[in-house]
DNA sequence: TGTACATCAGTGAACGCGCGTTCACTGATGTAC
DNA sequence: TGTACATCAGTGAACGCGCGTTCACTGATGTAC
């Protein structure tokens, strides 16, 4: 297989997931994951360097999954409002789906660790949505895309917490989107 | 005078806004915060039952002078778009004042002992926002005071790390809203 | 005015605790011959 | 097939460290008489 070297590797990674649904990520200690996973505490250490590294992994792990939702919804379209509509959607349901949630989008950039990691998420994420926003042929897209990207954040934290898509917020966001000035 | 005994406090409360101004909330120790207010270790005691009670004593000082901001810049004002445009420019005025505030806006609410504080505000921002929303005939009036309050705070985390108002993010944000369906 | 006492903000050494990290070791698996 | 050896994920006791919190004490200030 190749990747039955990686089962213990993942099992911390989704012991982190399932606690992380729990606590703050900075409540995360090296001896809940441990703990959590079934495994001693020096088999942390076999796989990650340092806790930073973990944090780094888990957060990366969130993310890659999230890319790949949003790529397979949005790879045959242009630029444009269709496609800025399903990558929101496709981000905010691939959030609904991810137990850490809450702890990633929450508590990451307050975890010195991940700053840079979630910026450079976050700058990625404003300049794809700049392009469609762009290409829909709203004024000041690049400001916009900033303002989309936390609403968006902040109705996946939203949903998350409730636990089910809230239409109504999501609604709200693409009248904002739509009515917006050209 | 009477204030006399809190100079103290005050103090160690100001200790936390300059600390807070450098690292994450979290980071924010008793041993750094006696030590940049120039007390004993157990003079922090004296003021706060715990380290908990100190966080909520700053989170609520940084709030409250915020309010009084909001109150006086809009308290002439009946509800509509007028009184929607300067409570929002009060806020992101008063919080490019204030040195924490992107511990308080970004940290605060992944510490637990925080939690409920912080969203006991923002429950109570979006019922204010959401009468000057209702007011001024938009549609979805509670769903869209949530995602301004959500564009808010990331504008005051921008300027904040910015060090200056940034009005295309601020125009951005009005003209989303100015042009909201009614 | 002088003396005795009460108050209480402030002190800092000491505490137990849980943390992240280390490391000598184990034991299952694969390879060589 | 059987034996000797190498590899390496996994183990868990032990470590030093910094944390939040405690508490017996200090000493300046106010009050009583």
């Amino acid at each position: 297989m190749g990747t039955a070297e990686h089962v213990t590797r993942t099992a911390l990674l989704d012991a982190g997931v399932a606690l992380a649904s729990l606590r703050s990520l900075h409540q995360l200690s090296v001896n809940d994951l441990v703990k959590q996973a079934g495994v001693a505490k020096g088999t942390f250490y076999v796989h990650f360097a340092d806790r930073t590294s973990y944090l780094v992994a888990l957060h990366r792990r969130f993310h890659d999954e999230l890319w790949t939702r949003i790529s397979t919804a949005t790879s045959t379209l242009p630029p444009g409002p269709e496609r800025l509509h399903r990558s929101i959607t496709a981000y905010l349901d691939g959030c609904l789906d991810q137990p850490a949630t809450r702890a990633i989008l929450f508590d990451a950039h307050s975890e010195p660790a991940l700053r840079d990691h979630v910026n450079g998420r976050n700058t990625q994420s404003i300049k794809v949505l700049s392009i469609d926003l762009r290409a829909s042929g709203i004024a000041r897209p690049s400001e916009k895309a900033h303002l989309v990207v936390a609403m968006t954040v902040e109705i996946a934290l939203s949903e998350s917490r409730a636990g089910r898509r809230l239409g109504a917020l999501r609604s709200a966001l693409f009248e904002f989107v739509a009515a917006s000035p050209t």
